[in-house]
DNA sequence: TTCATTTATCTTAATTTTAAGATATATCGT
DNA sequence: ACGATATATCTTAAAATTAAGATAAATGAA
């Protein structure tokens, strides 16, 4: 039996190349559409789960607030997002998708669906179904014992 | 049974987000130590795999030529790698890694293991080798994908 | 209620990364 | 050998991101 350790860092260095290359195929299919990777991954959340509280993005796609604060400015300028002000606490602002922001991600979703078909054909349906479990239960978990 | 796109789609949700969260791990543990994940990055390779003309690092890293330069000049400047001419291309510089900097690797390394074994202590050791075998699996198809 | 603390967003400067293209060298076809 | 093309690195400006902290509002303890 190997140390434990290995195990981990093994899954560690797969997992980081995995993501790597998958992600080429997305941010190139992003860029060619005019967004980049953390535009895209916002209006995706604003068009499935609907209007957030910057905070709460910026939880979700792990970045800074100054951060949230810019791209959510770029994608107000290109009329995809609207800022809508929460009318139980001042402090908050909402991000919601505006019509336009929904027709473009309708409008560029099967594209995306594809590229990333393309991207994990290497897998079969079966393979996909294990990996997929796999990944959930590590991603919850990291994140659980990240906020610790 | 579910549509193909779903399985795939599903696998790139669940891939990036446990690449998040494991990455968040290892992120927070190396600014800590004083870099930041393409330095710590370009440092372990060139630990792991010796010298790599700078044109190698930004094919397995994933950057831009422009940011290869960059990153192996900070590195320079803090001495854990050196520039070294090749002798039988004149446009070629490998980038090695110093004794400082392999000491650097060897006195963070035990920290840096540990960390990740955190972050993914929520599979088993059976689990992690599926992921793993999954994921090497899932890399390898992307890449060559990618590239064609 | 009041004051201290926490929270959400924004601002600014510095850092990191990309994009575009310049320079020098190597390679390839003729 | 020659010229065209390709390749490796570097440079510069712009874009993206972080870090630090400012501001305003909410919360909580006394």
């Amino acid at each position: 039996m190997a140390k434990p350790a290995n195990d981990s860092l093994q899954l560690f260095i797969v997992l980081s190349r995995a993501s790597q290359w998958v992600n080429a195929h997305a941010d190139r299919h992003i860029r060619r559409i005019g967004l980049n990777r953390t535009e895209f991954g916002v209006l995706e959340l604003l068009y499935h789960k609907g209007r957030q509280p910057l905070q709460q993005i910026g939880e979700k796609i792990l970045m800074t607030s100054g951060n949230i604060t810019y791209v959510v400015d770029k994608l107000v300028q290109k009329e995809f997002v609207a800022r809508v002000a929460s009318p139980e606490d001042r402090r908050v602002w909402f991000a919601e998708i505006t019509d336009k922001g929904k027709a473009f991600i309708e409008d560029t979703f099967p594209e995306h669906t594809a590229v990333i078909e393309e991207a994990v054909k290497g897998l079969t349906s079966e393979e996909k179904q294990a990996a997929a479990e796999l990944l959930k239960k590590l991603g919850h978990s990291a994140e659980q014992s990240f906020k610790k």
